[in-house]
DNA sequence: GTTAGCACTCAATTCATTAGAGTGCTAACA
DNA sequence: TGTTAGCACTCTAATGAATTGAGTGCTAAC
């Protein structure tokens, strides 16, 4: 048996009555919903096949239909190809503008949660580049010793370091000179442990001193470890009786508290290059375990050159894709457009 | 009438019984639970007492009785003054050493959390002192400008400034000393706008490179206003039904999510001194709004001098208050030991 | 002051009934 | 051959009556 127009048509009905109400859909609300001039019985025996290709359920005998995974992919996969021809009309979310990085993504993960009513997510761009630009010690008191690092992107790390002894101005130029000219410049990949060995053993009795600073490189380049992630509108869980049970929302909670959790998300949709940046899962196709009962869409940002970073919505299966997947490719735009003058 | 010391034993029976069950209370359970050898008629006449005098309530006629606001608050006041007088055993909590100080608290909250069976929520330590310790300018390429501010209690700020034109070494040189003869040392009440005028104008046409450290400067040391709060066991509210309805939890979800919501607690708790250190909010005396139906119990910690945080409980008003307040002191004691050697 | 006893209240549970939405199938129709 | 009317059937959800049981307040006796 094949998919034909007519069926793909009842599908669509389908689906889109049941992200309205949430209920199983009938034939005869199909039969009026569509202007196919079908009976009810007509729209019986399609919806029969439509059950037996697999594209939608019924939760038990009396009950009308509703899609099954399957039938949400058809769906969206339709709906994206459609979307691309279409000319986006240009609608604006009101980012403003702020000085911190940090303000801006709490503040766009706020604005996605409000917008769909759903659950948001944004991670910090994470930095790909990662040569060290700058390096420095200053004392900041007599027992302190500051040092600055800066990585290509702009990413700036500071640790502070503890001296048991004071430092004389020379001695610490000479400490500056030595970190400058041989780090600097240099990605991870290039400084290996005889690298290490060396300056240790040129800076003589302040190796320690070496040591703290390489140990602030190393924690400076591998931002990747402590990944934030900002969330929103988690309340929004409980909009959906499917999701708002104890058990899951208990669940959907946890993870989204845990931020870890979602690290999968961001990572799949950095690697998974496919051609329109926005990634749909749907049910079980999900990456982040604990969220098989929900449909997430992504889409990935670039802050800077170099600097990705992922933004989501995670919501019931039965979401508005469209409004899901436009929210986030206006965001998206916005946020590519913010750093790029 | 008076409340003698049978009816306080009754009301403490009543209250640790609906502590464990949730479950309104009736005579019978107390006739057994105490050692008051005491037939249920005779409870159910000092009941009608304590209820008459306030300290308890009963949902409907034919149901047992529940402690109100006012007989948990004599409870945790008996409870604190006895607690007070013991000796508290030192169990250990086992929050490991982190070397950032908000891996630490993220962890320690998450300890509170698991221990207890509520939320929990850490606060990040404000600096109540302000002076400047520190200002550095240095080049991190030609167009850009690295700004070092480091200030009391050795928070770090940086910000990077971006340059119209090249500065010479000399200029920059010249710049840091302005800079440092004149901030250096200084509260923030100390630079007023007369003195950032004149800085200008000794700045001359780098005025714009001061405006940016003045900026930066009064940024770090206004920590105030992005106060972190780090939250954990949100999940937890649904182990008690009282919380858990949809409503409600929805509620205190969002509260929990929007962290300035917490503002207020911390603010509370680190203005109102009392003796213990420990505060505790019972009911609708909480300072925050949408936890009404919650109890909350906060301690303050200081890690360095002068950095004062405040961590706390969040759980329902039935809460198991002797575990949490001695949690809260463990977690209290540790943190203020951490970094006072 | 304490207690046994009894009538009373009220939420929660149980169970049977009903209502209604929806189906599948058959037979008739175009 | 595709479409439709019609009907028997299924199953959930809602309704409501009856029952249960925990708990109370009050009275009278100890």
């Amino acid at each position: 048996m094949q998919l034909d127009e007519r069926k793909y048509i009842i599908l669509q009905a389908i689906i889109r009555n049941y992200l309205e109400t949430g209920e199983p859909v009938g034939s005869r609300t199909i039969s009026k919903y569509t202007d196919l001039n079908l009976s009810s019985a007509t729209i019986r025996n399609e919806m029969a096949d439509l059950e037996e290709l697999g594209y939608i359920l019924q939760p038990h005998t009396s009950a009308g239909r509703i899609p099954s995974d399957k039938g949400y992919r058809l769906y969206v996969d339709k709906m994206m190809e459609e979307k691309e021809r279409e000319v986006e009309e240009r609608k604006e979310l009101l980012l403003e503008k702020e000085d911190k990085v940090d303000h801006l993504l709490k503040q766009a993960a706020k604005l996605l949660a409000n917008n769909t009513e759903y659950a948001a997510m944004v991670s910090a761009p994470q930095y790909h580049r990662n040569k060290l630009k700058f390096i420095q010690l200053s004392r900041v008191d007599a027992k302190h010793l500051l040092a600055v690092i800066v990585v290509e992107g702009n990413v700036i790390k500071n640790t502070m370091l503890t001296l048991d002894e004071e430092l004389s101005d020379e001695t610490l130029l000479k400490l500056n000179i030595l970190l400058n000219t041989h780090l600097n410049g240099l990605s991870i990949e290039e400084i290996n442990l005889g690298m290490i060995a060396a300056l240790k053993q040129q800076a003589g009795i302040h190796s320690e001193i070496v040591a703290g600073v390489i140990d602030a490189v190393a924690e400076a380049i591998k931002a990747d470890e402590d990944l934030e992630i900002y969330t929103s509108g988690t309340k929004n869980f409980f909009k959906y009786p499917e999701l708002a049970d104890h058990e899951r929302a208990s669940e959907l909670i946890t993870t989204f508290e845990e931020k870890q959790l979602l690290t999968e998300l961001v990572q799949d949709n950095l690697s998974g290059d496919n051609n329109t940046g926005i990634q749909v899962y749907i049910g079980s196709e999900t990456p982040v375990a604990g969220m098989k009962d929900c449909s997430i869409v992504t889409a990935t940002y670039e802050l800077d050159e170099g600097m990705k970073g992922t933004i989501g919505i995670i919501g019931p299966k039965r979401m508005d894709y469209e409004k899901v997947v436009s929210n986030l490719r206006l965001l998206k735009r916005q946020l590519d457009d913010l750093y790029k003058r």
